[in-house]
DNA sequence: GCTTGACTTTACCCTTAGGGCAAGGTGTAA
DNA sequence: TTACACCTTGCCCTAAGGGTAAAGTCAAGC
């Protein structure tokens, strides 16, 4: 039996931490004098403490670790199904890393350069442009934003097949419109269409009129920043929002290689504000 | 002027976190109206708030975050410092999940053949050996845990030159001894030791006598996993410790590439306990 | 002018994985 | 016996907000 100092000193964990897992229940001392309730751990149990430090180090919470460690049948299996879903999770945030890594980069390389790390705001180029009217066929529906790319191809796949069938001609790149841009539970209210030649049944007329427009390269992961940019353009130039802005897709991001080699189009309809003065 | 709703969108931040911002100082409203308490921002504050999204990103705190907004006068060397040395942490991070990922990975692969995740510790041998007397040339301090492997190049470097000068004979590989394994504000108390032939002023004589002796292979980061199974042992056989841990370095950790060719030795002093059966 | 629904306010409790500290009880070695 | 290391419980604290409630407010439609 060891006390639960040198129970922590083997196995690298404080006697608080100790007293917290038997807390929550994830490791409790093999025995307990009632006396004086000091707590004694067993040899056997440095097995499961240092099992307990490997699944910390893959990141598990200790909550999943009880959960592991309570699954007494199947345990191999729920713990194999468990350490591939982990890897899965590592391996996404390592590719995060990586990501904002080469913007840290890149921010440090500007920096250095005498730029001003927000000077990318600058290079956001926002002009006001007479979009003509279109015949939209088009999906409609909610999309939760980390399923979009996979929503994307699906509906512009479903679009065009529709276009083949019905024998009609594409007037433009296939567009994004954005209804809402709250989060809820159900994702974002998104329109995917392509303007096509014909009014017929099943098309729309969209007459989205006067509007901001800001050619985007590169990823378009920064929607905020144009966002902002074109809200700060109208409010300087005295305009105001009409209606759900647009995104007009010049490259086909699943079909583009690297993402620096996207071409967006963004649109924010608006109109001119009463002049007050 | 925005309301906090569509600052918020705006931004992809949530109103609660905006009013939180606020609380803490990093970015208040430019307008309270004073009579209901509404929050109205600016649209260039949208430009200060993508900024501290960005460095969020970095893995700034909020309170990093805030220190470099507030440095008005050096604000861009400020933050060059700051971006330089958050990209070093983030590295050292990238590194940290690439060993746990490749752990994971072996893990999994153990596993899919049927072996416990903790099947290693199998491999770890434990034998009885009896070890002679040393004479030892030594320098004993108190050791940071993360800088141990400085600290082991200086020690030794200064020990190898005493011996050089002293004209003594290196008699076996060199050693670290560990006289506490808490952890204490100052370290570890850590001693590093090179076995000579000549017993001078200077040396001292070391006698560990019986002891449990475990060969690792590879990097010896799990030295409690070590620990556990030498105490296993020491309990099932009916041994006690008797002095303190040691470890023999057949491999200099400074001068081998790869950590998985690192061969160490842990020594564990015992006797055979009373019997009082 | 009134209602309705969307929006906003403050206030309070909850989260993870323990750390720090205090007051008081124990174990053990000299 | 005494000193000191060790152990106990209990309480408050962390970072970055999330959730919910109760109540006040705004704008649009009727």
């Amino acid at each position: 039996m060891l006390s639960i100092g040198e129970f922590s000193k083997i196995c690298k964990v404080s006697t608080k931490t100790l007293r917290y897992y038997a807390e929550i229940g994830l490791i409790l001392p093999n025995q307990i004098n009632p006396e004086n309730g000091y707590r004694y751990y067993s040899i056997e149990q440095l097995e499961t403490m240092l099992f307990i430090n490997r699944l910390k180090e893959y990141h598990f919470s200790l909550e999943e670790i009880k959960v592991i460690l309570d699954s007494d049948e199947l345990h191999e299996e729920k713990l194999y199904t468990e350490l591939v879903r982990k890897k899965k999770a590592i391996q996404k945030q390592a590719q995060e890393l990586e990501k904002n890594l080469d913007k840290l980069n890149h921010d440090i390389l500007n920096l250095k350069q005498g730029k001003s790390i927000m000077s990318y705001l600058d290079d956001i180029d926002v002009q006001l442009v007479e979009v003509p009217m279109m015949n939209l066929l088009s999906i409609r529906k909610m999309v939760q934003e980390n399923e979009f790319s996979e929503e994307y191809g699906y509906c512009f796949g479903k679009l065009l097949q529709q276009i083949d069938d019905d024998k009609l001609t594409i007037f433009a790149p296939p567009m994004v419109m954005f209804h809402s841009e709250e989060f809820s539970p159900f994702g974002f209210d998104t329109e995917f269409a392509i303007p096509v030649k014909e009014s017929v049944m099943g098309t729309k007329s969209f007459r989205p009129g006067l509007c901001l427009k800001t050619v985007v390269k590169g990823s378009y992961s920064n929607l905020s920043a144009v966002y902002a940019m074109q809200l700060k353009w109208a409010e300087k130039e005295g305009y105001q929002n009409t209606d759900a802005l647009f995104e007009v897709y010049l490259t086909d991001p699943s079909q583009v290689a690297h993402e620096s080699d996207l071409i967006t189009e963004v649109y924010y309809p608006v109109k001119k504000k009463a002049n007050k003065g």
